[in-house]
DNA sequence: TTTTAGCACTCTTTACATTCGACTGCTAAG
DNA sequence: CTTAGCAGTCGAATGTAAAGAGTGCTAAAA
């Protein structure tokens, strides 16, 4: 795999992004000025073909790059700050803007780099297991309904009501608020569990007409995935490869069914910036898709994962590069 | 409009809602019992037509129902009690489900519509100029964030957190409660406006540092659209009419800018349901849509509007039938 | 040895012509 | 008033041909 390859690899999927049809050995000639003829390009390009970087669709045509194609480009052929000055004055007025919750952050973050990038994004909050209790809140609302609020360390709110059937004194909140903080401060979230029931209900002479559904809704919330933001679905279908239903189809169907986009979010190694490019995810829908996710932190704290799903031949310079200024930005230049 | 009309318009729109295909007057004759020859359904059709119920998409193509025409369909020829057992044991097991947020119920109301009807539904929460302020909580989180939380008499609750650049005491915390208390109990959403703000600052001796993030924060959330929910937005891709791309694409543009929909959903008049049939609606964009909404309550509260969204040749009989049966369900038989 | 011009070959796309079939509309008979 | 029957219309499907874009290979040039 000599220099000279890598070049023309790289023309390739250069143009295949912007034009999303098949690159003959001629437009690359003409366009990159790489002093070859076509002659000459066509060889190497069979060549790329052979190694597997690229393929045909049918005998006549231009080259498509493959998965490994993309996989080669986003390793060692990606050029960096591809963020325009306009772009970044962009970025800087959307992330200025002053934020009471970091659910709003998220927000903003996800629907920004939608809007730069011309791709869906989708947002994930931070795993719950990940996260340690700080301090637990029991208010009454009215004489039947209990707020509980959690509040985790890296600042996520988790807040449920629940309801009973019979009246609750203030004075059953504050001993509740009293031995739940007792217990679980500093504890990993997965700290509400039976054994937790059980020695609340010892330590206590409430029915466990109360203390039943209290950890039951509790239980419910930690083991609730964590909020689902997406931006932008619609823009997707500006795109050429919409023009497939069949693409179309899978698009929503990935979507609709947050699982895919959960599983693909969570995973995340210990990288900051993930590219899933096609096949390489073995979910037979995302065939045609790529995804970048990026770990979304302010001033170190964890606040989940954000993803874009775009086509195979995604902006992938772009997007990364937007990330990267944006994962900056938020962690103090 | 003869009765023999209605009866062949009534066995043309459900022709046309089962097929999706324009429907041939052979077609009626023959799976119809209409006991008249293909020849003479031929002739009221021709009649239909010229009286605006039917359209004809070329000169030798079968018929297809106009907007007039599923009108007058749904005001008059509507068959009712369209649903079988299975579906009200289903309908019923899944309302049975022990709730604890109202916001709990409309998701399941809304997903129990969706999967019953096999169409898109989205739901909005009740209009915030309806409601009414029950109750009034601050609670401290920390240091420097308070969570305010709003009760209404609807059941609805708005909770928002405020961060503050100062420490803020328990002292503090218990005037805001009974300031707001006193002054928002019972008054409409809309009372928290400059007026209070300025009452609240001559009462207390706080800086302005407290109360304004307080205010600026309430006045927001209060303004802020309420909850929109949806549920099966990929059923719609099964439909023969998402072979266009163009249908597609309108139909993921309207769910995408919720405002078309909260529009529409909030619009309703008295009745408890509403029917727009394509192009009645004057927004280009849903042409080719119907939408039914009904006015979702529960115990006579109001929750909210629910919609559901599909081609124009929906069944309008299935939906309105469900729609009437859950809404008996949750008011009481 | 590497590059390149040139040409034969392949395969897709588009256009056009033709056929086939499903309707309707109308007429005339029942 | 109903209906059989038939001419006429239009769309969908099919076949064919020509055009166009690209490749692969060969042989000459650098």
């Amino acid at each position: 795999m000599d220099d000279r390859k890598k070049r023309i690899l790289q023309a390739i999927v250069d143009e295949y992004i912007n034009t999303a049809e098949p690159v003959s050995s001629g437009s690359i000639a003409r366009r990159y000025n790489l002093d070859y003829s076509s002659a000459t390009i066509r060889n190497e390009m069979a060549e790329l073909e052979r190694c597997g970087y690229l393929d045909k669709p049918h005998t006549s045509s231009g080259r498509v790059p493959s998965a490994l194609g993309y996989r080669l480009y986003v390793n060692e052929l990606l050029k960096d700050d591809d963020i325009s000055i306009e772009e970044i004055k962009y970025i800087q007025s959307k992330l200025e803007t002053r934020v009471n919750e970091i659910e709003e952050l998220t927000r903003i973050t996800t629907s920004t780099l939608s809007e730069i990038t011309h791709y869906t994004t989708v947002a994930v909050g931070p795993r719950n297991n990940m996260q340690k209790i700080e301090e637990v809140k029991f208010v009454l609302l009215g004489k039947r309904n209990l707020m509980a609020i959690i509040l985790t360390d890296s600042g996520i709110i988790k807040e449920t009501i629940i309801k009973f059937d019979e009246d609750i004194t203030e004075e059953q909140v504050n001993t509740l608020t009293f031995i739940f903080n007792n217990k679980l401060k500093g504890k990993p979230l997965e700290a509400i569990d039976k054994p937790l029931e059980e020695y609340i209900f010892s330590q206590m002479n409430y029915s466990l007409n109360v203390i039943k559904p209290i950890m039951q809704q509790l239980k419910k919330v930690i083991s609730e995935e964590t909020e689902y933001l997406l931006e932008g679905a619609n823009k997707a279908f500006d795109l050429p490869e919409f023009k497939s239903l069949e693409v179309a189809k899978n698009f929503i169907n990935i979507l609709d069914t947050k699982e895919i986009m959960m599983d693909l979010l969570n995973t995340g190694f210990a990288n900051d910036i993930n590219v899933y490019i096609g096949e390489e995810t073995e979910n037979e829908k995302l065939k045609d898709f790529s995804i970048v996710t990026f770990k979304h932190k302010y001033k170190d704290k964890d606040l989940g994962t954000i993803g874009i799903i775009g086509p195979k031949r995604m902006d992938y310079s772009k997007v990364i590069s937007v990330m990267k200024y944006i994962s900056k930005k938020l962690n103090g230049e």
